[in-house]
RNA sequence: CGGGGUAUAGCUCAGCCUGGUAGAGCGCAGCUUUCGGGAAGCUGAAGUCGGAGGUUCAAAUCCUCUUACCCCGACCA
């Protein structure tokens, strides 16, 4: 490709609306433009990525033997009748109604037409197991689209329906698509991690999430350093003490004037301890709109799925109004603890183990020092309420974990026979006897694949793109081409031979000046770049530089085309 | 949906408080010089100031309504 004849409409400045990395640059590097909130035009530059994507993710679904499909993604109401979803999905499901008044939806997924194609299409249990995908367009109507194609209401998906007689068939095509997903990202040149997730209220055995690990992405997960465990921050179990709590070295607690100081990290710089030594209590609503006390380490955070899953309290947690603390507990939010509080106290384990600790009197501006579990208050009732943190033990018991963040660009699970026994899915098995079909759903979002690669993979200069996925695998910049013919040779030739052999190539025989070539290739990320000048074209050699090299380096020219041929295969 | 904010040239924004001829930088078109890291000069095209209504001799500016978009909260590929 020229670039002459190649839409390559790249933003020297940074649109106001792009929040994070990923959204800027492929704004700036003109693959995307928005339309309306949520909804995106690919252009050339980005599409040819979004292909990429795609065309890996077809390629190890159909080596897993996986057949691929494709359904409209305007779907009749009726069928979301029968699964009961039609009331059950909110607003996020957009609902259209045709000239004849016949109500649709544009399909956020598709586990009703799939389920319903299969039933009418599979007949015996010679034709199971099967697994059927579809690379396409979905839409959720989401309260807040943000962050460019990572969360938008239109995107595209490669979503996977399997079907299976048995518990046993659903267990081993699960497996094959773990393995395939792990192919997937592999080939995409991306750091990922499976991780266990929540298989909420779908009633699935097994469900993993798996995470491009990158800062900015919006879930928190956990693994360990010794094992593959790995989770999602907010399923991760943390286990009882195993230890004796320490004994007591104060004689007895004792009331101190912490005057103005609210949070741990005033009480303890104020008291000169450490956060670890202090206790923080959080009052949330429990049953029947009471309150309840949380109680955890100064330094731990809550973890409000395990909290909202306790009986005593309310789901979802909500945490108690000023107004409502002060009425039962008579103190400002600051000074709360758990001594004496007249409503239930649940502490979190690594709580229980503190002792001679330091927590709120209850009383405006005052807190407790040297304060102990049993002598000075109750043994408290311990439960599991905070999210795991670096150096946790891995619940596995082996290693210790490491806390980083990841977005979710896939997510693999178990359906079961919800949709199969509510649609009425059934086959007959050996014996005639009809038998309902159990499920498996399996998603990557292919445009977020796209948004998650240039964040997890930039720098300064823009986007560095794995080469299997890059637009354009190598760059060719001549220098002044317009008044060498000698050079217009060269370079036509060489773009010649990398085409013939198969390689992604843009030429930019645009007339601009040097640095706003090299600053165009950088920022769309090109992984390998080859300059050519005059000055070079004597000693036969040309410049060559990789995208994250420091330096440039001068190649043969009769070598430069198996060279860098050999650095794309190997980096493929 | 609740709270906050923005809307002026293709992009980034100033002008609004204190009403009086529509602005800058970048980009775009042309010319000249320059030519291996986002060049310089000159010339030019480009805006019914988101929309509607109101106040006023006069509205980008003040008021009311409205639409779109963005940010903060509950979801998910």
């Amino acid at each position: 490709m020229r670039t002459s004849r190649f839409l390559l409409s790249t933003l020297r400045e940074t649109p106001a609306d792009a929040e994070v990395i990923s959204h800027q640059l492929m704004l700036r590097a003109g693959m995307i433009r928005k339309l309306a909130a949520g909804l995106y035009t690919w252009l050339p530059l980005g599409l040819r990525v979004l292909r990429k994507v795609e065309n890996i993710v077809r390629e190890e679904m159909d080596r897993s033997g996986a057949q691929e499909v494709l359904m409209p993604a305007i779907q009749p109401a009726e069928l979301w009748q029968e699964s009961k979803r039609w009331e059950q999905y909110g607003p996020e499901l957009l609902r259209i109604t045709d000239r004849h008044q016949r109500e649709f939806c544009f399909g956020p997924t598709h586990e009703e037409i799939i389920t319903d194609l299969i039933r009418r299409e599979i007949r015996s249990y010679k034709q199971l197991p099967a697994n059927f995908y579809q690379i396409q367009t979905k839409f959720r109507d989401e309260i807040r689209p943000r962050f460019g194609v990572m969360r938008a209401r239109e995107f595209l998906m490669k979503d996977a329906y399997s079907f299976h007689l048995t518990e046993e068939s659903l267990q081993e095509t699960y497996q094959v698509m773990y393995e395939t997903y792990q192919r997937i990202f592999s080939r995409l040149g991306l750091t990922f991690r499976p991780v266990v997730a929540d298989s909420g209220n779908i009633g699935g055995n097994r469900s993993h999430e798996f995470h491009v690990l990158a800062d900015s992405g919006e879930d928190a997960i956990a693994y360990s350093t010794e094992s593959d465990y790995a989770a999602n921050v907010e399923m991760v179990e943390l286990p009882a003490p195993s230890e004796e709590r320490l004994k007591p070295t104060t004689p007895s607690l004792a009331m101190v004037n912490t005057p103005d100081q609210h949070t741990i990290e005033e009480v303890a710089k104020f008291l000169r301890v450490s956060p670890q030594q202090c206790l923080k209590t959080l009052i949330v609503i429990g049953e029947n709109d009471s309150l309840v006390a949380l109680v955890l380490r100064g330094d731990h955070s809550l973890n409000v799925i395990k909290a909202a899953k306790h009986p005593k309290v309310a789901s979802p947690l909500t945490f108690a109004s000023a107004e409502q603390i002060r009425a039962v507990i008579g103190c400002d939010i600051g000074s709360i603890g758990p001594i004496s509080l007249n409503i239930p106290v649940l502490v979190d384990y690594a709580a229980t183990q503190v002792t001679d600790f330091v927590c709120g009197a209850n009383k405006e501006g005052q807190h407790l020092v040297g304060v102990n579990w049993g002598r000075d208050l109750p043994e408290p009732h311990k439960v599991d309420l905070r999210n795991a943190e670096t150096g946790d033990p891995s619940p596995d018991g082996k290693g210790t974990l490491v806390v980083t963040r990841g977005i979710e660009v896939g997510h693999i699970f178990q359906l079961g026979d919800k949709y199969s026994h509510a649609m009425q899915t059934a086959v007959l098995d050996e014996q005639g006897r009809s038998v309902t079909l159990t499920m498996g759903c399996y998603g990557i979002g292919v445009s977020r694949v796209v948004a998650a690669a240039i964040e997890q993979n930039h720098d300064e200069q823009g986007i560095i793109f794995p080469t299997a996925i890059t637009p354009f695998e190598v760059a060719i910049l001549p220098m002044n081409m317009h008044k060498s013919i000698r050079l217009q040779e060269v370079v036509e030739n060489l773009y010649q031979q990398f085409q013939a052999a198969g390689v992604d190539v843009l030429l930019d025989d645009r007339k601009e000046r040097p640095g706003v070539m090299f600053a165009d290739i950088e920022l769309i990320g090109i992984p390998h770049r080859l300059v050519l000048g005059e000055r070079g074209l004597d000693e036969g050699q040309i410049e060559y530089k990789g995208r994250q090299d420091k330096d440039t380096q001068l190649l043969a020219l009769d070598q430069v085309v198996n060279i860098i041929i050999g650095k794309i295969n190997s980096e493929k």
